[in-house]
RNA sequence: GGCCCGGUAGUUCAGUCGGUUCAGAAUGCCAGCCUGUCACGCUGGAGGUCGAGGGUUCGAGCCCCUUCCGGGUCGCCA
């Protein structure tokens, strides 16, 4: 037999049709003289109708099929009798009358429902990947992936980009995220690092004149997993010659709005709203706000410094800020005990604590207005714009603290006041970040993004005064409340990058040892250059409304990094370490 | 590494104060019956290392300790 058609692509136009279909048995309903099987593949399910008289010998056969059998069967398309038809399904005016069936094989009963919505175990059904992929949503979500590639393949492609590889053993960088190892047999004691991004590929790419490139990469980090975070993932990655922000900027915004439209039909206006890094941290305590909702942070450190209240006083003369976040009639929703839950919520962020108001029609409840003047308490209800039913809530404490305190905190009370609309899709750019941050425990400045993104042209000449001060020329893409991407214009100056990785704290020697294959190909005619790389897996999760990448992924990771399926990692022959002169070290 | 939640038939779960009725439900599975079902129905049946180990107790699914596994999260992720 071979196949004709697939069963979800059977309609009233092939009634009458003679099909051989092929597919996994997905429910029996036995009635005694009539037996009917639905019928899955790849595109949907169809009902099989076998009849007692129409043959013993398939009718027999067809008894014994059991969920989960690999079958094929050849037979007559038929509309159903008005009273039969199934609305529920998109085949379900029809119905295919079996001649013939084979069973190609048979199946144990599977461990869980082949079935979308299933209410089980992700450990269950990771370990079973291969039928928990059989579900229908889980094959959605897959094909969502797969068309997401093909569009930005396309797109590139008809943009003048070319999908070049990179390799994957490649040489361990020294900053960023921990690499993954891969130990050489031919130069023993030596190791290749799995690429954390292509990035100095892509970037050498452009100084050999491909002028644009794109690549759907895998990229590795070993580092914690989260649920938008595994340690394997892929990233579309592009990069491009002779080109400023706006341009990078402008040709993603296509691609993204392609993208939404071919996969889920939603029309994305562009461009998409620009905002300061400063702006996303003073508003929304956060570099990538969630803007489908209000609650924006406001700051009270004017109002609060030299106040009787010692805690915001001694926050803002140690060079901090105080802020709050006025939940907008939210008194009735939010109980004594839920706001104290939400002082231990900000204290995961080590907030020290969360103050309240809450706002009533004739008083103001709160464990903190007693140290306040009734000047300053007035001023604080003007600036937060309080009315009756409100509640006020207030960080203070160094900046970095308050805006993540705060910024969490307007995720979580939107979520749990339900303040977000979800049909929405809020893109939005975060530019202007600073190009370094200080760390403490390093003692040392670290780049923001990397260490081969442009600061900004104006700040360059604060490099040497006020390095904090520089901004780079990187950008993000946000998405909900999600970063999809960034990227930046690079550098493209051999002594502007020899500079920065100087500021950086590498020695020349270590600048030359690490980058400089990428220092030397810079004397001989650089292009400017720039471009970002998007989490395709979070791409996709965010298009199929998933909550974990790990459900866009076919076969992901668990939290401590192993695959629940095969069982890796796993530990290899003595003979494969002698090889490799890797001796296992007992760790106490 | 820290914090929070979870682990009981194949699956999803209930299990009160530690005690008879505590080895339970639904679903799935198996068998029989059934000619229009589509969550088919009816009758019957099988199915358990209560994650593991230790402790307290006359007695532990339940209390305590240790440990393993999974999820979320903080740190981490240029």
């Amino acid at each position: 037999m071979k196949r004709t058609n697939y069963c979800g692509e059977l309609s009233v136009s092939n009634v009458e049709n003679k099909v051989v279909l092929m597919g996994w048995a997905a429910k029996n309903r036995d009635l005694g003289g009539v037996l009917f099987i639905d019928l899955r593949d790849r595109t949907g399910v169809v009902q099989l109708v076998i009849n007692e008289q129409a043959g013993g010998e398939v009718f027999s056969l067809a008894e014994s099929v059991r969920s989960e059998y690999v079958i094929g069967v050849e037979g007559i398309v038929k509309k159903r009798d008005p009273e039969t038809v199934n609305k529920n399904i998109p085949t379900g005016e029809i119905e295919v009358i079996v001649s013939r069936l084979v069973i190609y094989s048979k199946s144990e009963t599977p461990p869980f429902y082949i079935e979308e919505d299933i209410d089980t175990n992700e450990q269950v059904r990771l370990k079973y990947r291969y039928l928990d992929l059989r579900r229908p949503d889980m094959q959605k979500n897959i094909i969502t992936r797969h068309k997401v590639c093909k569009i930005a393949r396309d797109y590139f492609d008809s943009n003048g980009f070319l999908e070049i590889e990179t390799p994957m053993l490649i040489k361990s960088t020294p900053e960023g995220a921990r690499d993954y190892l891969v130990p050489s047999r031919v130069h023993r004691g030596s190791f290749y690092a799995l690429p954390q991004s292509p990035q100095l590929y892509k970037q050498l790419l452009m100084v050999a004149g491909m002028d644009r490139y794109f690549q759907i990469a895998r990229c590795f980090r070993d580092e914690d997993l989260r649920a938008d975070r595994q340690p394997e993932f892929t990233q579309i990655d592009l990069e491009m010659s002779f080109v400023d922000i706006d341009d990078v900027i402008s040709v993603n915004e296509g691609m993204i709005a392609e993208v939404f439209e071919k996969t889920i039909g939603v029309k994305v206006k562009t461009p998409f709203l620009r905002l300061t890094y400063k702006e996303a941290m003073d508003r929304f305590g956060s570099d990538k706000p969630d803007t489908r909702f209000g609650l924006e942070l406001i700051n009270l450190s004017e109002i609060a410094a030299g106040c009787g209240f010692k805690v915001f006083a001694d926050a803002i003369a140690s060079g901090g800020s105080v802020r709050a976040i006025n939940a907008k009639g939210a008194a009735d929703r939010l109980s004594r005990r839920d706001l104290d839950s939400l002082v231990d919520f900000v204290k995961i962020y080590r907030a020290k604590g969360l103050a309240w108001i809450v706002v009533t029609q004739d008083e103001l409840k709160s464990p903190i207005t007693k140290f306040f003047t009734q000047e300053e308490i007035q001023a604080i209800l003007k600036k937060t714009d309080a009315a009756a039913g409100d509640v006020l809530l207030f960080v203070a404490d160094k900046d970095n603290i308050v805006f993540d305190a705060l910024g969490a905190l307007r995720i979580e009370i939107a979520k749990r006041l339900d303040l977000i609309d979800k049909s929405r899709y809020n893109f939005l750019w975060v530019t202007d970040f600073p190009l370094l941050e200080y760390d403490d425990e390093q003692k040392k400045y670290v780049a923001i993004h990397h260490p081969f993104t442009c600061p900004f042209d104006e700040d360059i000449d604060k490099l040497d005064t006020n390095p904090l001060s520089v901004r780079a020329k990187a950008y993000d893409i946000i998405l909900n409340g999600t970063e999809l991407g960034g990227g930046s214009i690079r550098i493209h100056d051999r002594e502007l990058q020899a500079k920065m990785l100087s500021l950086l704290g590498f020695s020349q020697e270590e600048a030359q040892e690490r980058f400089g294959f990428l220092l030397e190909a810079f004397k001989y005619g650089t292009p400017p250059h720039g471009g970002m790389a998007y989490g395709l897996d979070r791409l996709v999760m965010l298009l199929t409304g998933s909550e974990s990448i790990r459900d866009v992924m076919a076969f992901p990771k668990v939290q401590n990094a192993s695959e629940p399926m095969s069982n890796a990692p796993d530990t290899v022959d003595k003979k494969q370490l002698m090889e490799l002169g890797i001796k296992i070290r007992e760790t106490q």
